[in-house]
DNA sequence: GCGATCGCTGTTAACGCTATCACATGGGAG
DNA sequence: CTCCCATGTGATAGCGTTAACAGCGATCGC
């Protein structure tokens, strides 16, 4: 057994025909004559051959790998995305590079500095908040790029979300509507996804006269359930005439169900709470959770097989095709710690 | 502003050196003149080059990524793991090749494949029960690796974790200790590691003669908080008796918690609760739930390390050093979930 | 003062693959 | 019976980088 690397002139030799021939019954197998192909089939299965990626990219110009910038690895709601994207690659011939932007604009710069050198098949970014010069970059790549997980204008080539300023309003209007009248928002991480939700939770309860900003509790540290409890305890201590919470996400939901627990306020009856995301655990709680359910999986899915139907065809325009742009929208999921009447 | 990429030799002609030299001056700095070594920083700034890593790994026959096979990406213990391997990666040359195994010994035998046809600077596995075939492969691999989340005999190479046996048997005797005389045990996802977690309760149960096997439920399926509420009320549905549970992780302990307060069974007077993992929220839950905790990110961080270090340091022996096994060990943090006397 | 040595830089030749064009064959249209 | 084109295959030339060695002053030891 040698350790040498099984290339591709070796399968030619064996086969008896041109390296040029085995790398098009690889790539365009349509283009090389069936019997010869099986032939060639076989004896690559024999060798164990695996072409050399960087060969391939370095010959071609192009790699076959999707970069993904995501903000976070840990936040769940990143990981089901990631769940997508992977699941939509596992049977092509992508792989996926994740870069890890930390929420950092900076960061998000570097890499994708870094991606475009490498002439990515595509690019999926978070966001649609890039800096300046991260937009640049991307306006000038010669590769299909999804902006994910939110909608807005002037997508710099396809986008795939939903409005996460909508989401927060209708979450606000079903607490106002279910009997809050002295609404508050709890939020971590402001990062502009969350901002805009904020901006969703503030406009609703401006209009029905219940804004108040010393009810809004915010912190630039990532959401835990634990920070949950103790922003709540912070709030309820300044404001204790809270009755209901809109939380930027479902961590932070979870956190206050234990912690008004934990201070014997009764959720639906003394206190209403809705999350966002709509992670599993929420229909499990007791009580279960009311949530703004987003389609985090179908977001990654899809936005992969946005670049690979674009890749496929590139459309009628030279170089890029129509934009594309998808609403995915969202759904409110009432459940128990909503689940009272309006006085 | 021109389209074309910036290659090593259009910083060498603004140089006025030849290719080679700028190459020595990204690659090993010390050995080009400081002068010449800050103009071709300089130059290399101005042009924003970034080097071809596809031309790199063809001439060198290495690359920098180092690859991870994880067995989920949605799994909260693989992403504080994936966020050990990022943050040790950030600062370094190396990149993060991702491959998620779906917990298939096939899948991971494939994915192995691959990624030692691109000559990794290292490889980061999960567990040590590699199929035979994974294991000749990576046997015969000319790179460091290691494997994680478990310590057991005949290390591939290297080898960082802990004992879930040990883990899920200190559990087990701290639920027998703290009163039950009927502990369950809860299982989803029967991998090898929460097999052995299930073998260290039973043998504990066992020795203390209260093991029964229809005490313990386990399904195929990945473990969910919702899940963890079916299983429970399967569980007490059969076995009213049961007076403590051990779950093969977090997401069924909180089910359970949250299963037991619908159905209004005092935790922990009438049951105690043990999870695995000790995720962040276990602390955060009315009643605070017991776990076992792992240093998942620590181990995520330190496998990068020790690849790196191996990579800086071969060792005293041709090719690889000497095989490194770190137990990490566990911590039993006891809570308000099984704060009971024992009669 | 002279060869030996060291430090720095250049030249050449790969690495494994694919783009491109050239070439050979065979069949169908005129 | 030509001519043309489609089809399949081969030869050649890179892609951008690094390994390996060659060269060439300058410094050193004796």
């Amino acid at each position: 057994m040698s350790k040498e690397r099984v290339t591709l002139s070796h399968v030619a030799q064996r086969a008896g025909v041109s390296a040029m021939t085995v790398s098009r019954a690889l790539r365009s197998p349509d283009k090389v004559s069936p019997a010869l192909l099986r032939r060639i089939e076989k004896i690559v299965a024999e060798l164990g051959y695996v072409p050399n990626p960087a060969a391939r990219a370095l010959a071609s110009g192009r790699t076959n790998v999707i970069g993904a910038l995501i903000p976070s690895v840990t936040n769940n709601v990143f990981s089901d995305v990631l769940r997508g994207i992977y699941a939509a690659t596992e049977d092509g011939p992508f792989e996926v590079q994740l870069g890890n932007t930390r929420y950092s604009p900076l960061t998000e710069e570097k890499l994708l500095a870094v991606f475009l050198s490498q002439k990515p098949a595509g690019l999926i970014v978070t966001g649609i908040d890039q800096s300046p010069a991260s937009r640049r970059m991307l306006e000038g790549a010669s590769c299909p790029i999804v902006q994910i997980m939110e909608i807005g204008s002037g997508p710099i080539d396809m986008m795939i979300g939903f409005s996460h300023y909508d989401g927060a309003a209708a979450a606000t209007r079903h607490l106002i509507e279910t009997g809050s009248r002295f609404p508050a928002f709890v939020g971590a991480r402001m990062d502009p996804r969350t901002q805009r939700r904020f901006a969703g939770f503030r406009d609703v309860c401006s209009a029905a006269g219940c804004f108040s900003m010393s009810r809004c509790v915010t912190t630039p540290t990532p959401s835990t359930v634990t920070l949950g409890t103790r922003l709540f305890a912070d709030l309820v201590a300044r404001h204790p005439e809270v009755d209901g919470v809109f939380c930027n996400n479902d961590d932070l939901a979870l956190g206050i169900l234990f912690e008004a627990q934990r201070r014997c306020i009764a959720i639906p009856e003394k206190l209403t709470v809705c999350g966002f995301n709509d992670l599993e655990m929420m229909a499990a709680a007791e009580p279960s959770i009311t949530s703004v359910r987003t389609p985090r999986f179908a977001i990654g899915r899809r936005a992969v097989e946005m670049i690979v139907a674009r890749l496929a065809d590139p459309g009628p325009d030279t170089g890029r095709g129509a934009a594309e742009r998808v609403d995915t929208g969202f759904e409110l999921v009432a459940r128990q710690s909503t689940a009272r009447r309006p006085r």
